[in-house]
Order: structure tokens, then sequence, then C-alpha cells
DNA sequence: TGAACGATTTGT
DNA sequence: CAAATCGTTCAA
């Protein structure tokens, strides 16, 4: 197959590490609209029990966060207001950490992800956000304890990007001095990441 | 720039 | 039961 998912064991890593490694792996979702695929270009890593901005902190355990508590490489949906977002579990079993998928390039299917989005909408504002590429995508609370090795939802090794940059999370203002780690991750001057 | 939208969880 | 949240869209 030509986009052959990455092994689990590639997910077995600290969220910090995996939310780097991530950057450039092809993130693809088949449904029977059609295929949907594009380049991970901005990531946002999620530290478990210690990290004050996190679903699973102070291991705070509920249905909505229950999979964060199971193996890596499970996808983790969480809905806001009225949108999707979605996340891959890291780290291992009882160690709560997840990495955020906050902005894609779109490489495969634009016509199918413009007809889910508005047709009026460019290419750039397509998935240039963590809500805007689960649409673009396909992705929703459906996916929610998927596995990320197999279909219809999968990651793939993609391309290299060079200037990969850090910075502080977006959208966590009450988060204490959480709000401050330098635990986002993109692709420097790339159209598709999220807040310019 | 600002308000509406409304699933889940926490705090009164 | 009221308020806050890892966001997006539309109206002025």
């Amino acid at each position: 197959m030509e986009f052959a998912p990455l092994p689990l064991e590639f997910y077995s890593q600290t969220s910090l590490q995996l939310a780097e490694q991530l950057i450039g792996k092809l993130l693809i979702k088949e449904t029977d609209e059609g295929i949907a695929a594009g380049f991970i270009v901005e990531t946002e890593a999620y530290a478990g029990p210690e990290d004050r901005a996190a679903h699973s902190y102070n291991n705070r355990r509920t249905a909505r966060t229950e999979v964060m508590f199971g193996p890596a490489g499970y996808i983790y949906t969480y809905q806001m207001h009225t949108h999707c977002l979605v996340n891959v579990v890291a780290a291992t079993v009882d160690v709560p950490q997840a990495v955020l998928i906050r902005g894609v390039e779109p490489y495969i299917g634009i016509d199918l992800m413009k007809r889910r989005r508005g047709e009026s909408k460019t290419d750039r504002e397509l998935t240039n956000g963590p809500g805007k590429l689960c649409k673009a995508l396909g992705i929703t609370m459906g996916d929610y304890g998927h596995c990320v090795i197999e279909k219809p939802l999968w990651i793939s090794e993609g391309r290299t990007f060079s200037d990969v940059a850090t910075g502080p999370r977006i959208g966590i203002p009450n988060s204490g001095e959480a709000k401050d780690y330098p635990w986002r991750f993109y692709v420097s001057g790339h159209p598709n990441v999220s807040k310019g």
C-alpha cells in the first residue's frame, strides 16, 4: 500500500516528543464520500497529570478522557462548542498524554474538503485550525477511540519540513503557568498554521 | 471587534 | 442549575 500506517510503537513516546515527530506526517481519513488527507504542520503537546491545560490534569478520568489512559496510538476526539477537535494518544497505559492536531496542509481530496467546508474557502482557510481540519477531513466524534494504524483513519510517513518552530500553546489563557510552556510545534511561515 | 453556538465537566 | 472550555462563523 502506498500510504502505509506508521507502526504502533511510534506513538509510545512522551507527548512532547510525539508532537515534534508528527510534524510532516500524513493524516488520512477515508469515508464513503472519498478519501482526504493532509500533511500535519501544527501540533500541541498535552502532558497529563502535571499539565494544568490538559483535560487529564491531576489524572482526571471521565468518559471523555478515558481513552488517554489506554495505550498510545488511539484517537481522542473532543467536542468544543459546535466543533470537533482531534488528538492522538501518546505515552503508555495509565499515562494520560496526548497530542492535539492544529493544522494540516491539504494534499489529497481537496475538492472533497471544499465541499465540506464551503466552496468559497481558500486552501489556506480549509485546514488552518483544529476544528476546521476535522470538518475538512470528515473527522467526527464517531472516530473517538479508533486505532490510528488502520482504516478509515490513519497516519503515514509524509514530508520533511526543515523549519519547525516552537512556542506557547493557543487558547488556554486560564491555565496558570502552563499557558507559557513552549509545547506548540509548527512549520514556520506555513499558510495552514493557525493564527499567523 | 464581538456575540452566538451548545457537549461535557466542574463548581455553587 | 450556572459557569467555563485545547474554536469558528457571522454580523456590524
